[in-house]
DNA sequence: GCCAACGTTGGC
DNA sequence: GCCAACGTTGGC
């Protein structure tokens, strides 16, 4: 079992957003970073922990905790040429995007970005590095424990 | 909305 | 296969 740091901008799926989809369940769609993808392809099981993260907004932090749902499968929008997330290099012979499902486990007090540079279980999570962009990132089992069971209240 | 950091593209 | 130009990310 492992453990991932997802972002997502709330304006285009917050925390409550998922709580309210059916099953609580949403599809991870738009990957377009192969770093990411690969960790979605190839390293993603079902029953992984998943830190949803809200990023791009005004109260950037850990928003809920989820799971991984599903193995990863071709990413739907890379066909669609109206979507913004169009690859018009993909095929269904030959995929080029995947992405996995995401349910969400509980919704938690916002953790600040503030807050978790704060702690010094937490100086090397890779995701509070100086000039990370990539929206999916490993988490060490050591910070996913300290931050769901020290720092997450629900 | 600024801008530093970083990934991708494409000419050579 | 180098690398300059360009686009994107995301905290601030």
């Amino acid at each position: 079992m492992r453990f991932w740091l997802m972002k997502s901008e709330p304006s285009d799926c917050s925390i409550d957003k998922l709580a309210e989809l059916p099953d609580q369940t949403v599809a991870w769609y738009g990957v377009r970073n192969y770093q990411a993808r690969n960790f979605m392809r190839d390293q993603m099981n079902i029953g992984d922990g998943v830190l949803f993260y809200h990023s791009n907004c005004k109260q950037p932090g850990i928003a809920g905790i989820a799971k991984v749902c599903s193995t990863a499968y071709p990413d739907a929008t890379q066909y669609t040429r109206e979507s913004k997330y169009f690859d018009p290099k993909a095929t269904p012979e030959q995929p080029r995007w995947f992405n996995v499902d995401v349910k969400l486990v509980k919704k938690i007090d916002l953790i600040p970005i503030d807050d978790l540079r704060k702690y010094p279980e937490l100086v090397r999570m890779r995701t509070l590095q100086r000039g990370n962009r990539l929206s999916i990132t490993p988490v060490d089992p050591d910070e996913w424990k300290f931050i769901t069971t020290r720092l997450a209240n629900a």
